[in-house]
DNA sequence: AAATATAATTTGAATATCAAAGTAATTGAG
DNA sequence: CTCAATTACTTTGATATTCAAATTATATTT
């Protein structure tokens, strides 16, 4: 098998499975409550500032509709609080509660676990390496698709 | 920024856009059509032979049922024949229509495409270092999270 | 021949999503 | 200043996807 082939293999199987592993992670571990798209909200919410909806519908790719119910989900499973903003009453801040916190972090943690793993046993300039190929792959969705308006 | 911050900030994009992404590359295409799960259905049914509703199923994680429908959608929409095996009349065989083909060749291209993007500028000896840590990556999720059951 | 097993489909329910309509607050043109 | 337009969010209604369980048809085993 050539290294196209090879690389392709990898990284389909990685690709395809990714979403679908890491839920599995999630249902095995004390956030069992959590879809992966709940998670991924949470992850974005982040741990400092409070964020508005429209921002972070837009950050997860979602409408504001959706977005709302989903933060309706996450309020009543006890990750995330609402407010309205008192500056201006249309729009309503989020943020993550102590246990939302405790869901990020574990989180985190599993993204750390998976990027040491893939950098283990690596010297410095075997990482440059993987940093070189990832961004090309960043690229050629970035680049190639862009009219499409990522990022 | 160190190696490992951006090594985790590349994958985080990649692997919780992917989906999406190849999803909005399908859109803008001949197949706009089709879902990215009805693509890796077409992907997962292949070329050449013909194969079983079961082993289908299995091969793209979904109920028997769930295979069902979806196949029922790809006969409508063109990519998909659907026959009952005279050996064993319970036993459904599906394949590819040519347009079914088409659209596999297209998927086929678009990672072939990704391959030789993110490819670009290594050596072969850069190349083989890059399966090293792809496998690493693979390793991680196979053994780490192997009781979850998958592969 | 009857019981059991297998392959696929159908059914019914749950969830997630979106577009469009609705509500409330703010901004800006005149 | 005022009211029309815009903005931020929520609600509504519809569609799509999925699963588990029940069902149908066929094959295998006892």
């Amino acid at each position: 098998m050539s290294n196209h082939e090879t690389v392709n293999e990898i990284l389909v199987r990685l690709f395809a499975n990714i979403l679908d592993i890491e839920e599995k992670c999630l249902k095995i571990g004390e956030f069992a409550d959590l879809s992966i798209t709940e998670m991924h909200v949470i992850d974005n919410i982040g741990l400092t500032s409070e964020r508005t909806m429209s921002d972070t519908a837009k950050a997860v790719k979602v409408t504001s509709g959706t977005l709302t119910t989903a933060i309706d989900n996450l309020i009543k499973k006890g990750y995330v609080e609402r407010r309205r903003s008192s500056e201006d009453r249309r729009v309503v801040k989020i943020r993550l509660t102590e246990r939302g916190r405790e869901a990020y972090k574990s989180h985190e943690d599993f993204h750390k676990d998976l990027v040491t793993s893939a950098l283990e046993q690596l010297n410095s300039q075997e990482e440059e390496l993987l940093i070189k190929v990832l961004t090309n792959i960043d690229k050629f969705f970035s680049e190639k698709y862009k009219h499409a308006g990522w990022y």
